[in-house]
RNA sequence: CGGGGCGUAGCGCAGCCCGGUAGCGCAUCUGCUUUGGGAGCAGAGGGUCGCAGGUUCGAAUCCUGCCGCCCCGACCA
């Protein structure tokens, strides 16, 4: 996994020894939350005897700011672990769930607990980029906390005791009172009070992309509520409450700028008001037939303006501005439904719809930094504890999510963004002298361009190919078969609507690495 | 946590009521034929029937206890 030379040229064929600079690429790649990779540095030392490193996990950070996702990866289906099934197992009733047993993306362990297998794993890695080039863009700082926290910490705050039993407990062989974190809040602030004594420090936004356990009476839905998830969550600090209110605006617009990068239309829609009161809440709905709630909203959400990649967040008055926007007409799921605000709304304006909740920002002002002391020095002199927010998004319930608003009879849609493969690559007639080299030469002359691609290389009838293509939802297939080949054409298919069309493999080359 | 249901081959299921040492489809392996929307034929491998007790000459099947999983509800990212 380091420098082994010889061991990469066994991998030819993946595509990672076909650029020289992909090398420091894959180095360096950022791995959500962490890696499950045992270091020769650590192995050892091998007297780490840390509760949290029991499976001599190392953990890598991820440098810098936002990493292009450049790292090119092509597969041959052949070579790649990709355990498809026809009928999924009888315990998956959404559809989300079915499609990605079906399609081998992930495997239930237990109750509510799961493995992301390779293709699954693409796509939450995918998803992680993306919420952190946004959360970095906005000025958050990405760093990382363990998933294991002490009870003593938990008891400063007041909620070891009032969390209940979604809280799992567990004890190490001290029999020290320790838990698997449901979120962070109580760690942020020890960090944050330990180091951060001014006001001139602040604002701050620190965030981490890490796995939460929530030990729920009922997990179900597959990832949708699942009692392990992949959480990010940011916590921004400020003097006081117009500075927190900054810091809820840029990261209101950071949502809306990482959804729509994640190819989904979400509404913000207003969540139950914290300690402080006001309305410093919202949850961020995605749209979807088979959504777990009913919403309700004014039309006009569907249209409005998200800001671009070149947006200010340090103009106050202009992230308000947008803030306000979005904020400005009906909006709420069932459980803050207002029938009779709902009814002001023009009949013809009235959305009501099904949505999934992928995202969840507050702020709940001093309610932490009180209690465990979290003061900074003022400019005036004396000091106060510092104002709070705490901003959510569940990357392995996207996973979930964007299947159940993007897919169809066949399988999956994949919005490119997000999507495993960009390409599917069909030899329709594996064995024959003529696909197999028109086949091949594709498949060198994307991978050369950059393009993922998944080259589907088995031994199978069309007819299977077609069905696993559509299934895993690659948003292009590139079928190469006699047939065409006849005249000097592949077909490209797009996943999304169908449509078809035949076209010389260099015409094909261009469309896909544009 | 209340209510319901299910654990038999990798997946989907039958067999259980009426006890006699396990079967079907898909998948996997071999061979031949096929080859543009999940092919056909022939053959093969794979299961301590969730676990533990009990009843019986004999238990997948009957009884008891436990474990796991799913669905509805309450709850939540």
């Amino acid at each position: 996994m380091r420098q082994g030379t010889g061991r990469r040229r066994q991998h030819g064929d993946n595509g990672h020894d076909e650029k020289g600079e992909g090398r420091k690429a894959i180095h360096d790649r950022t791995i959500p939350g962490w890696s499950y990779i045992c270091s020769p540095a650590r192995a050892e030392n091998g007297r780490l005897r840390s509760a949290a490193l029991v499976f001599s996990l190392t953990i890598r950070f991820h440098k810098g700011p936002a990493v292009p996702d450049s790292e090119t990866i092509a597969m041959r289906l052949t070579r790649y672990f990709l355990p498809i099934l026809k009928e999924p197992p009888r315990e998956a009733e959404i559809v989300s769930h079915r499609l990605m047993l079906r399609a081998g993306m992930m495997r239930q362990e237990a109750a509510g607990i799961y493995a992301f297998l390779p293709l699954g794993f693409r796509v939450l890695q995918k998803i992680c980029q993306i919420v952190r080039e946004e959360q970095n863009r906005s000025g958050a700082i990405e760093l990382l906390m363990p998933t294991i926290q002490s009870a003593e910490l938990w008891r400063e705050s007041g909620r070891y005791e009032a969390y209940g039993k979604e809280m799992l407990r567990i004890q190490d062989r001290h029999e020290r009172e320790m838990l698997y974190g449901p979120t962070n809040e109580e760690m942020i602030t020890e960090i944050f009070r330990a180091y951060v004594r001014s006001y001139k420090d602040l604002p701050l936004n620190l965030y981490h992309i890490q796995w939460k356990f929530r030990d729920e009476v009922r997990p179900r839905f597959g990832l949708m509520r699942g009692r392990e998830f992949l959480m990010k969550d940011a916590y921004s600090f400020d003097l006081d409450q117009a500075g927190a209110q900054h810091s809820y605006n840029k990261m209101f617009v950071a949502y809306l700028r990482t959804f729509q990068r994640l190819g989904l239309k979400s509404i913000p829609m207003r969540a139950e008001s914290g300690p402080i009161g006001g309305n410093l809440s919202h949850e961020f709905i995605i749209l979807a037939q088979t959504g777990e709630s009913e919403v309700f909203c004014h039309k006009d959400y569907l249209d409005f303006a998200v800001p671009g990649a070149n947006v200010n967040f340090d103009d106050v008055a202009g992230l308000q501005a947008t803030v306000d926007q979005w904020t400005s007409q009906y909006a709420a799921t069932s459980d803050m439904h207002d029938a009779a605000a709902f009814a002001k709304v023009p009949a013809d304006k009235q959305v009501s719809a099904r949505g999934i909740e992928v995202g969840h920002i507050f702020y709940f002002g001093t309610k932490y930094s009180a209690p465990m002391k979290a003061v900074v020095a003022t400019g005036a002199g004396g000091e106060v504890p510092v104002h709070m927010g705490s901003y959510g998004i569940g990357p392995s319930r996207l996973v979930a999510a964007i299947i159940e608003a993007s897919h169809d009879d066949a399988g999956i849609v994949w919005p490119e963004a997000v999507a495993p493969f960009k390409v599917a690559l069909l030899n329709l007639k594996q064995g024959d002298a003529g696909t197999d080299g028109a086949c091949a030469q594709l498949y060198k002359d994307l991978t050369a361009k950059g393009v993922d691609v998944l080259y589907d290389d088995r031994d199978e009838r069309a007819g299977g190919k077609f069905a696993t293509a559509d299934l895993i939802g690659l948003p292009w297939q590139v079928m190469i078969g006699p047939r065409g080949l006849a005249e000097g054409k592949v077909e490209v298919k797009k996943r999304a609507d169908g449509s078809r069309e035949m076209m010389s493999p260099a015409a094909a080359l261009d469309l896909l690495s544009k």
